[in-house]
RNA sequence: GGGCGCUUAGCUCAGCUGGUAGAGCGCAUCCCUUACACGGAUGAUGUCGUAGGUUCGAUCCCUACAGCGCCCACCA
């Protein structure tokens, strides 16, 4: 069957891009060998975290790593290109939650765990038909999930071993604390939001003095108030220093308190310290030694101590003490605090502002070691470099150590248990592993009581920070050996701070090595117009936010509604159009944009094979045109630009280049100029042609497979796959570039004029506003000796393009009119009959 | 307040190791040329944020400043 009748005439990517997925999938084609003998690239793709459904900015992200996984499988590489899901914790519990009307201590354990595995169950189906559908290139069958018994079982271990090693402690100690979740939870968990407020001006009368006046945010702690403080260099105050000052409504006595911390000019310059309204009360708790006076509970009520709010929640404790307070004159002021200039510490998973318990904590110990941790980010090739500082600047800030304990249900249980007294700790033996310390003793005895099981469950980010560790199977009977540190870390840069950061300290601690070679960040899209949205907030509570978010954007950019409207190779090719690491406004245009290239690559592609006559692509054909060495020495520069951009992760500079090579020299200039040659050449020139076309297509599908693996495969199925042999254009190596040969070389130089010279013919037709084929009389082109010499060469190339009865091609100084081209070395004049000329008013 | 990034054509952005600027969209004029009108040709539009410095020469290097964005700290 000829191409023109085997090819169809329309690329319908709809059809093309099913098909294809459902032939990859079912043969297994990205399956990872395990017994390859090529070298392995592996990547610790992030297992989405199972929160809810999947945005654009996933789409964006995840598609770079792709398309890098493609193209390296492409360059020879063993490409370990894992999926997983991240399917316990938190995020997993809070989406269970909302998805079945519940909460979470309200239901029985057990049952909510069940719960929670089948929602883990039903994303992680959604996740991977949506990765199928954009056609990634994972192997899908060995997705790994973060709940799973054998992720369990390393999670545990790094708990132990850590443990081991002294980099992990249980504490009771002051801990960032979530009201709404009900757990303690980390330091890179805090989330910044903007919330108005009010300062209360409330006085404590001092024996003998002035009543102090104490200007707080948090009246409703002042049941939990332990002392007030000054500055000691703030001279109205002076006389109050080591004096006892008598909190009012509560009426117990506080210590008056010198120190730096306490600024001048804030507030009134008096601030009572509680346990705890923030950081500053903790740091202030353990220097000066205070009591300890809890007023708020696990789950946000407040407590006996603070009399008549008792079991309000705080919002409204806070006013109810107001009221109180104005009852007895107790406040002597109000002063509104606009949303603009106070930030508020929140929990990033539900917003509530963060509150401080004392409860035993595991932490892992990370604020002694930051200059060590630095030290090893560097080991890793950070690219975009300039993201290492966000690491970096967040190791040095570090104020918490990571507490890793969670008060909730489903996650990784911590295998250890504790004496009745609290004074002894068992952790489980790496042996032992996995294990439920609710369902299972330990062997050892306990020295008083009976062991009492650690009820709590791990920080999801404790798991998934051992990703590496899932992905070589570590100690697990087929453990993958010599396989970390692994090749490279996908990620996007909002969870520096956690996902790279944790994994960081791990595989320090645990190995003293890097978790991977190479650390790849993405950036974020941005909804168009969240700038004037931010702005238009003001005086209201706000977190500033041009991300896309899921909770707040729902639909609207939902990555199936955005397939409905375009083509999987589109979106691909648009996501592939961002610089790395930098964030990018949504844009529908772009992916319109991309839809025509598939056009035009489709369009070229059949043309160029239709010309096809008596060729056979396995014999060796002499090239013989200077314009066919010309696109194939452009080829072999645009490879080398391609590689070295890929190998850099710079996978848009390596598009922009091959979109140059293909829309300007391939369509623009070669199609254009071999096409009389299918017509008038000899047959050693139409070889010729053929052959460049075949190699030339055929690199470019190979070049462009790892950006839009649909299109291409179906190109290369339709005509190549029957001389190539190979299943799929995709388990076929990249092509290859070399130096430039002699030939080449002149070639290019040559071809120069030729270009420069049609650009010339172009000019002329377009200013006489005539159509391409509007035979012109004379084509005179005017030009240098070494010009003369390389035009020569494309006689009949510039004939056909000008369709001129006279071709004269002379030296430049004697053409007197004609038009000026790309380049001063070569002018063109082009006569035209008149009675071709259109008709046009003279005005 | 600390750190990082950005500031280039009306819009979105690209410009690797310094030599008087590019793409796409948009706009104007033309062309349905036997691959593609989801196309092609031609063209208009930029003192490359501001001010200094290094240099024979800077959009690209250095310094300062400004605006914008992000990360972090600030939370009485």
């Amino acid at each position: 069957m000829s191409i023109e009748n085997s090819f169809p005439k329309r690329y319908e990517p709809a059809e093309v891009e099913k098909k294809w997925q459902k032939v990859w999938y079912e043969s297994g084609l990205y399956r990872f060998d395990e017994k390859s003998s090529k070298p392995t690239y592996s990547i610790d793709t992030p297992p989405p975290t199972v929160s809810g459904r999947l945005h654009i900015g996933h789409v964006f992200s995840y598609t770079h790593t792709e398309i890098i996984s493609r193209y390296k499988r492409m360059q020879g590489f063993n490409v370990y290109y894992p999926f997983g899901y991240d399917d316990n914790g938190l995020p997993t519990e809070l989406l269970t939650e909302k998805e079945h009307g519940i909460r979470s201590h309200q239901v029985d354990r057990k049952k909510f765990r069940e719960l929670c595995l089948e929602t883990g169950k039903k994303y992680s189906v959604l996740f991977s038909d949506l990765w199928k559908r954009l056609g990634f290139s994972c192997d899908f069958e060995s997705a790994y999930s973060t709940i799973s018994p054998s992720s369990q079982k390393i999670s545990q271990w790094s708990f132990v071993d850590l443990h081991k090693k002294g980099f992990l402690e249980r504490r009771k100690e002051p801990a960032l604390w979530c009201t709404k979740c009900a757990t303690s939870f980390a330091q890179a968990e805090i989330e910044d939001v903007n919330k108005a407020g009010m300062y209360v001006h409330i006085p404590f009368t001092v024996d003998g003095l002035a009543p102090l006046v104490v200007a707080t945010t948090r009246p409703e702690l002042l049941s939990a108030c332990v002392s007030v403080f000054v500055h000691p260099d703030d001279d109205r105050f002076k006389s109050y220093i080591g004096k006892k000052a008598k909190v009012p409504f509560y009426e117990h006595l506080v210590p008056v308190i010198a120190d730096d911390k306490a600024q001048i000019d804030k507030g009134t310059g008096v601030v009572m310290c509680c346990t705890f309204g923030d950081s500053t009360d903790i740091l202030w708790w353990r220097k000066y030694q205070l009591p300890l006076r809890e007023a708020i509970s696990k789950f946000g009520k407040m407590t006996d101590i603070t009399g008549p709010l008792k079991d309000l929640k705080i919002e409204d404790a806070r006013k109810k003490m107001i009221e109180l307070l104005k009852e007895k004159n107790l406040v002597l002021k109000t002063i509104d605090i606009p949303a603009e200039t106070r930030v508020v510490n929140t929990h990033e998973r539900c917003g509530t502002p963060v509150e401080f318990l004392v409860q035993p904590q595991w932490f892992i110990k990370v604020c002694e070691n930051k200059e060590k941790l630095i030290e090893v980010g560097r080991k890793i090739k950070w690219n975009p470099d300039f993201m290492r500082h966000r690491f970096e600047n967040w190791v040095e800030n570090l104020s918490w150590d990571w507490a890793i304990s969670r008060q909730r249900s489903f996650g990784v249980p911590i295998p250890a248990w504790y004496s009745e007294d609290g004074k002894h700790i068992h952790v489980a033996s790496a042996d032992e592993l996995p294990l439920d310390p609710t369902e299972t003793k330990p062997k050892v005895k306990c020295p008083s009581g009976e062991w009492i099981a650690d009820n709590d469950v791990l920080d999801t980010w404790a798991t998934s920070s051992v990703t590496p560790l899932i992905n070589a199977r570590f100690t697990l009977p087929n453990e993958r050996k010599n396989f970390l540190p692994m090749s490279m870390r996908p990620q996007a840069h909002d969870i520096i701070r956690t996902w790279a950061f944790y994994s960081i300290v791990k595989s320090f601690y645990h190995f003293k090595n890097i978790p991977w070679n190479d650390i790849v960040i993405s950036g974020h899209v941005k909804k168009p117009g969240a700038q004037v949205q931010g702005s238009q907030m003001a005086g209201q509570d706000f977190a500033k936010k041009t991300k896309i978010s899921k909770s707040k954007d729902g639909d609207t950019f939902a990555p199936e509604k955005i397939m409905e409207r375009h083509s999987s190779d589109a979106i691909r090719l648009w996501s592939a159009g961002a610089s790395l690491g930098i964030d990018v406004m949504f844009d529908e245009n772009g992916m319109a944009e991309a839809e025509k290239f598939l056009n035009k690559l489709w369009n070229a592609s059949r043309f160029a094979l239709m010309q096809f006559e008596g060729f056979e692509p396995k014999v060796k054909t002499p090239i013989v045109n200077s314009e066919d060495l010309w696109i194939r020495a452009r080829l072999k520069q645009v490879i080398s630009h391609y590689q070295t951009s890929f190998n850099a992760y710079e996978i848009h500079l390596a598009k922009v280049e091959l979109d140059k090579f293909f829309w300007m020299n391939f369509c623009d200039n070669y199609i254009e100029f071999v096409k009389c040659r299918f017509q008038t050449g000899s047959d050693a020139e139409k070889k010729s042609a053929y052959q460049t076309i075949y190699d030339v297509l055929f690199s470019l599908l190979k070049l462009y497979a790892p950006y839009a693996p649909h299109i291409t495969e179906e190109i290369y199925q339709l005509y190549f796959a029957q001389f190539e042999k190979s299943e799929s254009l995709h388990l076929i190596e990249q092509p290859k570039t070399s130096d430039l040969t002699k030939e080449e070389e002149k070639a290019l130089i040559d071809t120069e004029f030729l270009i420069a010279a049609i650009s010339g013919v172009r000019i002329g037709k377009s200013k006489n506003q005539i159509g391409f084929k509007v035979p012109a009389e004379e084509l005179i082109i005017g030009s240098s000796e070494e010009g003369i010499k390389s035009l020569n060469l494309f006689k009949p190339v510039l004939q056909n393009f000008s369709s001129a009865t006279l071709l004269v091609i002379g030296n430049i100084s004697s053409l007197k009119d004609g038009w000026e081209t790309s380049r001063e070395d070569v002018k063109v004049f082009l006569k035209i009959n008149p009675e071709h000329l259109k008709k046009r008013d003279p005005a």
